[in-house]
RNA sequence: UGGGGCGUCGUCAAGUGGUAAGACACGGGAUUUUGGUUCCCGCAUGCGGAGGUUCGAAUCCUCCCGCCCCAGCCA
């Protein structure tokens, strides 16, 4: 027995490590695992990549192999560098490593050209002079077979010379193309004679104009896998019907052949996962970027503060399987704080102030009171928090009338404030004009410092402040789902999904007063806001004389719950 | 109406003939100087439907129903 029976399973069971388990059990690759992440560089890679991403390198560690990364750059039309340096930046911090595994489908066009003339010489590919439309006519339909084309049944040696005469840009875009010689009347739409080769005048973002052919994904994706010894190639569902043809192009031509296998694409309520919408968001201006920090793109994650090992275990946890589904966005929540909670440390920000006077606190006084920065790890010890006669409490922790079952602030209520002391609510002072609250007047008890009431008295609340006087200003961006409807893909009548669009998914906060200790924060560092949520330096806007921070999540509000609960 | 897939709790998802895991969500309770965290408890006599085989069926058979994908010289 070796190590790889006895090592532990390290996640559940799902049908694609099964298959793999029962291949290494069979010796079906000699024990090898060899994955591959294939990535077309036409966009920036969104959370159900990472899917993707998770399935193939983690595939590959649990088992002992490998996994290459492999850009799918087969149509230089719409491929750019840009797209391929965000996708290996992010497949970096999502943690995994392809070594010196990088290659491009682009790496293999030399010998891709060989192996297309090879199925010329086995007549079993052919130029076609058919215009798209007419190959369209001939293509027949889903009930309908197709017929062939009057070009089919060209001689070895005309092939041959008009496939090198393509090559050598003879002939115009959409005057010719290769296809493959299968069977027009194949109930599989993709096997009546695909095309495998067109003609494109242009310029490729790694081959320059070397080429003015280039072959198709179904050509180019299982020769690469054969090219590079991958043994489980793993794609979405919409290729299972490409599967045939996967086959039949390796065993035309008698090379390694890997096993194509099929598994359902990620789906999260009130997002789109699709590049043509993610791109249409960005290029009509909807969300600032691709790394906008409402957009499902791993870019945007990171901006936003999700940290990588959230997003992994989500991917492990949400399981693998062939049924379409749509995964709560909840569940990715669930899994963010669950790891923020356990690294954040605790901070004391206020978003939205409201000034409080405690009026028998001494004038000038400051103390330095004692704060735990994270109760989850005793590690990251404690630090001083600067406390004076003015403070700024939440807005939202006092009601003038409070709601039943309310346990903050109110005229005549005592709270604790966070670390600090007991204070009582004796005042509230209104703008003359709009009735608004203004400032509150307290008194505090000196004997409660810190928090705890020598007579043992209990008090419902505890709510957090900062210090006026030592404040750190700062601008907040609270986001919300960018869709407000769960599923922005079910466009009804008339609509598309742009009309799902959130209209409150960015909230900017200006007047924020953060703790002193915030004035030190580093991008990059989540903190949490105690009792209102995680919050990290935005990595682009922030400047130090102007701190943004964006809320990566809110925490769990229960009250919040119950409030509207009892409204309902 | 051709071909390929898929239907197990509100949402994901195990289960592969021996009597429905788990997670999220939801509801209840305990602890708590974050209405956070943590901890308990509850949550499918039922596996798309109807028949059948069997001592026994989510698992096998038959028929039916529903959903997704395919007619790019996109991937």
């Amino acid at each position: 027995m070796n190590e790889k029976d006895t090592a532990p399973a390290a996640g559940p069971p799902h049908f694609i490590r099964n298959i793999i388990r029962e291949d290494l059990k069979t010796n079906k690759y000699g024990g090898r695992v060899h994955t591959r992440f294939p990535p077309e560089p036409n966009g920036y890679l969104h959370i159900g990549h990472a899917k993707s991403i998770c399935l193939n390198f983690g595939l590959a560690e649990e088992f002992g192999g490998l996994c290459n990364l492999r850009y799918d750059d087969t149509n230089p039309t719409k491929e750019e560098v840009e797209y391929v340096d965000a996708i290996e930046a992010d497949v970096r911090w999502l943690g995994f490593d392809w070594d010196d595994r990088k290659f491009y489908a682009s790496d293999y066009f030399d010998q891709l050209y060989q192996f297309a003339v090879q199925l010329i010489k086995k007549g079993k590919a052919y130029v076609c002079d058919l215009s798209p439309d007419d190959i369209r006519e001939y293509r027949g339909t889903l009930t309908q077979p197709g017929k062939n084309s009057p070009y089919r049944d060209r001689s070895v040696e005309e092939n041959l010379d008009l496939f090198e005469r393509m090559r050598a840009g003879k002939f115009a875009e959409g005057s010719r193309v290769l296809r493959a010689k299968i069977d027009m009347a194949a109930p599989n739409l993709n096997m009546r004679d695909p095309a495998i080769y067109r003609v494109k005048k242009v310029h490729h973002h790694r081959t320059g104009d070397k080429w003015c052919i280039y072959p198709m994904y179904d050509f180019a994706h299982g020769i690469s896998d054969s090219i590079e010894g991958i043994t489980h190639s793993i794609c979405t569902l919409e290729f299972e019907d490409h599967r045939p043809l996967y086959d039949w192009f390796l065993d035309q031509l008698e090379i390694y052949h890997p096993q194509q296998i099929e598994f359902a694409r990620l789906n999260l309520s009130y997002t789109v996962l699709s590049k043509r919408k993610l791109l249409q968001l960005v290029r009509e201006g909807r969300v600032s970027g691709w790394d906008d920090p409402r957009m499902p793109t791993l870019a945007g994650f990171r901006r936003r503060g999700y940290t990588p090992e959230a997003i992994r275990t989500f991917a492990e946890i949400i399981g693998v399987a062939k049924r379409d589904s749509v995964v709560d966005i909840a569940l990715l929540e669930h899994c963010l704080r669950e790891d923020l909670n356990k690294r954040a440390n605790r901070v004391m920000a206020v978003l939205r102030p409201l000034k409080v006077v405690i009026e028998n606190y001494p004038d000038d006084l400051v103390e330095e009171m004692d704060a735990i920065n994270n109760p989850e790890d005793p590690a990251q010890g404690k630090r001083k928090v600067p406390f004076s006669k003015t403070i700024y409490i939440e807005k939202d922790d006092f009601r003038e009338m409070p709601p039943r079952h309310y346990h903050r602030l109110a005229p005549g209520q005592e709270v604790r404030l966070r670390y600090a002391y007991f204070i009582t609510c004796t005042d509230v002072i209104k703008d003359k004009n709009s009735g608004e609250v203004v400032e509150l007047r307290c008194t505090y008890d000196p004997a409660s410092r810190g928090g705890w009431a020598p007579d043992g008295r209990k008090v419902k609340g505890t709510i957090h402040w900062v210090s006026v006087k030592h404040a750190v200003p700062a601008t907040v961006r609270l986001y919300d789902q960018l869709f407000s409807k769960d599923d922005p893909n079910d466009e009804e009548e008339g609509k598309t999904f742009l009309d799902y669009l959130n209209p409150n998914s960015l909230q900017e906060l200006k007047n924020c007063q953060l703790e002193a200790s915030l004035s030190k924060a580093k991008v990059g560092v989540p903190y949490q806001f105690e009792r209102l949520g995680y919050f990290c330096v935005d990595s682009i806007d922030s400047k130090p004389s102007d701190f943004i921070f964006n809320r990566t999540v809110a925490l769990r509000d229960t009250w919040a719950k119950i409030e509207k609960k009892t409204q309902d």
